[in-house]
DNA sequence: ATTATCTATAGATCTATAGATAATGC
DNA sequence: ATTATCTATAGATCTATAGATAATGC
C-alpha cells in the first residue's frame, strides 16, 4: 500500500513545488520529471497533459487560499473583536504559505480559464458561516457601530493589507537591508498595523 | 529623418505592447518580430538580444511606476490635503497604467535581475522632495497631528490599497457582473474609500 | 562604404505519443 | 493480464548568429 503509485505521488508533489515556484509557463514537464527521478513520459502516462496536472494543484491551492479567508468568525465575542481574529488569521495563514498569493494571482491574471475555476471555487466556499457573517455585519451598521459600508469592501481592505505585505516580502527583503529591525519583528508590527488600520477603518 | 530607424523604434512599441501584456517570458522575439511585421533577425541585429531589449523597456516603466508615487506633495495646502492629492494622483496614474504593477510586479518576484534594477531605480528617484516631505511627516508627528508611524508604513499603506486594486480589476470585473453599480461609479467609489482608509488612518 | 534587411540554420528547448520492455498481481 | 516504466521521436517552438543581398548616404 505504502509503495503504490508512489511515482504519480511523487509527480504530483514535485508538480506542486515547482509550479507554486514558477508557476505554469515557466515549470516544463521535463523539469517535474527530472526532480521526480522518473522518465518524462510518465508524467504523461499518469496525468495525460501538462494543462491536467497544473488544474489538478491549482484546484487545490485555490480552495486553500479562498478557505484561509472566512476563518474563525464564529465564537461569541465582540463583533470587533471577531473581525480582529479574521484578520489576523488571514494574515497568519498567509505567513504560513508566502507562495500562495503570487502563484494564485498571477495564474489568475495571465489565463481566463483560472478566473473561470475561481468563479466555481466561490460557489463552493461560500458558506452558511459567511451568510452568517453579512447580516451581523449589516447588524452591526443598523446600531451605528460601524460606518456605512458593505463586506465586500471588508474583504478587499484585508485582502489588499495582508496579500500585498506578502508580496511584497521579497522585495522588502531585498530593499531594506536591516535598518536595525529584525524581520519577524517587522512582520508582527506589521500584523498589528493592519489589524489596526482595518478596525479604525470602521469607525463611522 | 522621420523614416530613418523606423524599424528600430516599431520593435521596441511593439515590444513594449507584448511584455506589458504577457512578461518577459512569455513573449518571443518570434511573437514581436511577426507584430512588427519585420523580420525576426532584426530584432538581435538591433539589441542583440532579448534580454536586452526586455530591460530597456522594464528600466523605463519602472522609472514610470516610481515617479508616479511622489507627485503632488508640493503647494501650500495643508498637509492631510497633500496626502489626499498624493494618494488621489497615485491612484488616477494607476488607472491610465493599468497593466503596469502587475508587470512591474512579476518581473520584480520572478527575477532578481529586476530587484537590482529596482534598487538602482530607487537611488535616482529618491529626489529632495520626498526628503522635505519626511521632515514634514515628522513634524506632524511632534505636532501630534498624526500617530507615530514612519513614512515607509505610510507607503505600503498606499501602495497596498491602491496597487491591489488595479491588479484585482481583471479579477473583480469577471466575479462581479453587475450589482447594479457601473464599473467607473465602483472605482471612483474605491478611490474615495482608499483616501478616506488611509487619512483616517493617520489619526492619533 | 555603411547600414538595413533577409535567408538559413544550429542547437536547445518543449509537449505529447507510439510502441517496446519490465514489473506486478492474479 | 495489467500496470508501470523506458526509448525514441514527431513536430513545434525558441534565441542567436553567420553570411548573403538590398538600400542608403557619401
Amino acid at each position: 500500500m505504502s509503495e503504490r503509485n508512489d511515482t504519480e505521488q511523487t509527480i504530483l508533489k514535485v508538480a506542486e513545488v515547482l509550479f507554486l515556484k514558477r508557476g505554469y509557463a515557466q515549470t516544463s514537464t521535463t523539469e517535474i520529471a527530472r526532480e521526480a527521478r522518473c522518465n518524462q513520459s510518465l508524467i504523461h502516462y499518469y496525468y495525460r497533459t501538462k494543462e491536467n496536472l497544473f488544474t489538478r494543484i491549482y484546484e487545490k491551492k485555490l480552495s486553500l487560499f479562498l478557505s484561509d479567508f472566512i476563518n474563525g468568525s464564529k465564537s461569541n465575542l465582540s463583533f470587533r473583536e471577531k473581525i480582529r481574529r479574521m484578520i489576523e488569521a488571514h494574515f497568519d495563514a498567509l505567513i504560513n504559505n508566502p507562495q500562495l498569493p503570487f502563484f494564485i494571482f498571477t495564474e489568475l491574471l495571465s489565463n481566463d480559464k483560472r478566473l473561470d475555476m475561481l468563479k466555481e471555487s466561490l460557489k463552493m466556499h461560500n458558506p452558511a458561516e459567511f451568510k452568517v457573517f453579512c447580516e451581523e455585519f449589516q447588524d452591526e451598521i443598523s446600531k451605528g457601530n460601524i460606518r456605512e459600508m458593505s463586506v465586500f469592501d471588508l474583504i478587499i481592505l484585508i485582502l489588499s493589507l495582508n496579500v500585498m505585505l506578502i508580496l511584497g516580502i521579497p522585495i522588502i527583503k531585498k530593499l531594506v537591508t536591516g535598518n536595525g529591525e529584525t524581520f519577524d519583528n517587522f512582520l508582527s508590527r506589521r500584523r498589528k498595523e493592519n489589524v489596526r488600520i482595518i478596525l479604525q477603518s470602521l469607525n463611522p
